[in-house]
DNA sequence: GACGACAGTCAAATCGTTTCCACAGAGGGT
DNA sequence: ACCCTCTGTGGAAACGATTTGACTGTCGTC
């Protein structure tokens, strides 16, 4: 906003006959009092110029920008974009603003975009984005926010993060155990899984969740039944193939319903019935999942929900009170994609 | 970021040894001339107290925030997201951040976000969301805009939208227009349509284009075959269930992906054969379209491209450079969902 | 009638930068 | 010897708000 005719505070005070400070108390409603004749005045001084106070020039006195700053791996991605709906929707009553980054899962440019975000004064990060395993990203973010915090700023984690903050998150460990035990109950023993990049935290754990289940439940623990899908539609498909030339299964349950969509048609495609041959369960409900290839049984983790809990604890937090770690835990939903194993 | 232990330029120019005059022309490299001896002090000053600069305070005396409001009907709809990635990927290496906004297509929400956008000194507008049929939105926006830009503002639009701005769109009339010349090539004369809410200048734009298609090809120009679907998965389900009970039809063309899909799996349900006994096409070619209930003949509206192009556009604006519009034309990406009209 | 409390106002300091201006010294050209 | 340019530096004035402290009245109370 270069050059132009910006209308500050003091033109307001000018045209009302006011001083600066007077204009301020009643443009910002301090609790500091004016009488009812001047705020008139100012008022309709600021309405006849089209006042708008700037919040920069506010920040930097107050130390407060109304901005938060939040990071996820790929705002295409509609698991993110409901975080980040969920989050504006209850930031946006208390007059915050929100700034997104993509990081693509790139260490290096989600650090640059952490320090681009303090630089910018917000006054919360929000880790959408699950962790990443390398130890110099997580040693370095970790300095990083503890910088921040010391200079007043707060963070919060929306999912599974090495990064030690106040959380809410799903519990990706009990959603995969369950979904096993739910397949198990079914007569499957070979559950093939798909996972996603290893390199994120969240496929860590929700890998661990299915691994702890098969052993738990007795079925087959077989390696050659894992294989990566990289949470995409086509790498569904693609891990479905490799899995089908590999060994043999009678269930595959994918760590994201992208996956298992893909999946899904990769077998239609190859004449394998979904779930005649092959049941294929899924994980998040996202909202295709009913209208696939074969409408997918799936586990529903709220995400809208996962993104307004976040906003809530954060503004609690900015408003003093202790924060509170919560789990949301998934629901199962049956649709066709599932059925009894063949005998 | 209230409180805490912020350094500043002071503190750096202080342990350095210089003035803060100096300290400020090493850290935003000025054109200014400075030693290397006390280049090297400052910067090694700056390191060890981990100083980051305080954009708030730069952008105060530049006149420029270095961020950029973008505006979307819903962040969660990955037609958006991917605009906003291809946004964000654009700007990115020119060192401007992201606000974004859903609007949820409500006139007032959107007018107190473009506000509070203003206050917030963004260098740009971004106008991502369609325009909406309201007249006192249209004239409260562009008085808004209007002032913005005396201000120094830019904005730019990314749709259909009556605002008069720089902008690029795709041709969603041409798009339409090829749409239903490609069903007719193949024989069907009546092709039922699905719209989108009817208040999106966008949707006016496309059935402006499936309606003069309709006429010049002299195909079955018959009221009972529009029905609206409100872009979701859901409507397009509903939608042609209503066309079904009311008139016949050989090809049902949807204003979007996400009903053409929804359509597609109603039909199913009922027992109507895709394409068999009803052909579907779509419009945007969103990542699912091609692992819905029956892989999707659609266009392609490169949505991640326009994203891109309106950053470029951006970025040579506000580099003083004279703006151009663009138009982006759509492919058709043929599948399996639209076949010859039976005889 | 004196005193304190309080409403109402303003001038000035402040936040953390950038940038204008002044100034000193070095060096080069005539 | 003179002038001019150029490098390198610091002081101080912005930018547009909030907030502190001081100052004037007015009113009620004892």
């Amino acid at each position: 906003m270069t050059g132009g005719s910006r209308v500050s505070l003091r033109h307001v005070a000018e045209l009302a006959g006011v001083s600066v400070a007077t204009a301020s108390r009643v443009m910002s409603d301090s609790s500091h009092p004016v009488s009812g004749s001047t705020r008139d005045r100012v008022l309709s001084a600021a309405e006849s110029l089209g006042f708008e106070p700037n919040r920069l020039a506010r920040a930097l006195v107050t130390a407060r920008s109304q901005t938060i700053g939040v990071i996820v791996h790929d705002i295409s991605d509609p698991y993110f974009g409901d975080i980040v709906k969920g989050l504006e929707d209850g930031i946006h009553a208390s007059d915050y603003r929100l700034f997104v980054a993509s990081s693509d899962r790139d260490p290096e440019k989600e650090l640059n975009y952490v320090r681009a975000f303090q630089a910018q004064q917000v006054d919360a990060l929000v880790f959408a984005a699950s962790g990443l395993n390398d130890p110099t990203y997580e040693r370095d973010l970790t300095a990083l926010v503890e910088r921040y915090r010391r200079a007043g700023g707060v963070a919060v984690v929306l999912s599974d993060h090495s990064l030690a903050a106040p959380r809410v998150r799903f519990d990706n460990r009990g959603a995969l155990t369950e979904m096993v035990a739910y397949l198990a109950e079914r007569g499957h023993r070979r559950v093939a899984y798909i996972t996603g990049p290893p390199e994120l935290a969240v496929c860590e754990v929700r890998f661990g969740g299915y691994r702890a289940a098969v052993k738990d439940l007795g079925l087959d623990a077989d390696e050659a039944l894992v294989e990566d899908g990289r949470f995409t539609l086509r790498g569904g498909g693609e891990a479905v193939a490799t899995l089908l030339g590999r060994t043999d299964f009678t269930a595959v349950l994918a760590a994201n319903d992208l996956m298992a969509i893909g999946a899904t048609r990769e077998l239609v495609v190859r004449g394998v019935a979904v779930p005649g041959s092959v049941s294929v369960a899924g994980l998040d409900d996202i909202a295709i999942a009913e209208y696939g290839p074969v409408p997918l049984t799936t586990m529903r983790l709220p995400t809208y929900e996962l993104g307004q809990r976040g906003a809530s604890l954060l503004l609690r937090i900015l408003d003093g009170q202790e924060p509170d770690d919560q789990l949301i835990v998934g629901e199962i939903i049956e649709r066709e994609s599932v059925t009894s194993a063949p005998v």
